[in-house]
DNA sequence: CTGTGAATGCAACTGAGTCGCAACTACGAG
DNA sequence: CTCGTAGTTGCGACTCAGTTGCATTCACAG
């Protein structure tokens, strides 16, 4: 990963008054490698490839602080299997989750409809928004063209 | 609750091949006269105050049947507190959920941009949504005026 | 009314996530 | 470049939401 991406991350985080350790580092580097969304389990596995001495406890207190601190996203896909939670490294896109319960694919979708939707709860409502997450269920277009024979 | 819906639920639920057992029933009613927003365990412990009898599985085992039936839906209200999530009867109007992490309040926001997704995910993307959950986290009016001070 | 497959209660189990504590380490003060 | 210390980690025990197999009960079609 870019050098640059590594400053940021050391900035964003040591502005927040966070210690960048080497567990840290890693689970990051782990979650922007990651081809999909991973959850704790796939995550510990995944770091313990590099650093086979990472907690699970590590895992979770890290995931805590990075949601907290607005650098990781945690999804449920709906639970569309189990009851573990997914996460991903926050992006600027906003995006939209799309899950297809026949084939179990989660795939992504950008729309400013997330946008729209901060604005119209803000100025009805007075709400001031800091996360939107949006889940979709139903039938992807491979699934509906195969059931449509 | 009206005898009309007492008929149609029987209705909805032989339709489907469902037996409408007395458990079914009580849960189904528990849900309907909630306040807000119940999590498994609350569910459980409002139905035991009419009927002691009823077990913890037989929660588990009609939650999934009546969410995978479209007759309830699943929130986690992002996790504000603790992993459980919650449950709701599914509604004619569309609404998404706010919570507020500094006072733990949950309210319901009505809006069409639920419909406006569902449709331009099926435009863009052939995807047809059986589902849609919306979620926002975030600062409501009154903490924010508070906060303003 | 009766028979039968579906549903329930029960109790044991699974596994995600948490927590207290002793050892370790990032990092700022000197 | 030390050193001191508050913050962090690994570990192991723990909690508790949700699941499962099985014997018993029940909804409902015939
Ligand atoms: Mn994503
Ligand atoms: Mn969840
Ligand atoms: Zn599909
Ligand atoms: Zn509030």
């Amino acid at each position: 990963m870019p050098v640059a991406a590594r400053g940021s991350l050391a900035e964003a985080l040591s502005l927040r008054g966070i210690r960048l350790t080497r567990q840290r580092r890693l689970l990051l580097e782990v979650l922007d490698n990651a081809p999909g969304h991973l959850n704790a389990r796939e995550l510990l596995q995944a770091a313990r490839r590099t650093d086979p001495t990472i907690d699970r406890a590590t895992v979770y207190r890290t995931l805590h602080l990075l949601k907290t601190s607005g650098l990781v996203d945690e999804l449920d896909l709906l639970h569309l299997e189990g009851e573990e939670h997914y996460y991903e490294r926050r992006r600027t896109g906003d995006h939209v989750h799309l899950g297809c319960p026949q084939c179990g694919t989660i795939s992504e979708f950008e729309t400013d409809l997330v946008t729209k939707l901060a604005q119209e709860v803000h100025r009805r409502e007075g709400f001031t928004a800091t996360g939107v997450r949006i889940e979709v269920r139903g039938t992807c277009k491979a699934c509906g063209e195969a059931q449509a024979r």
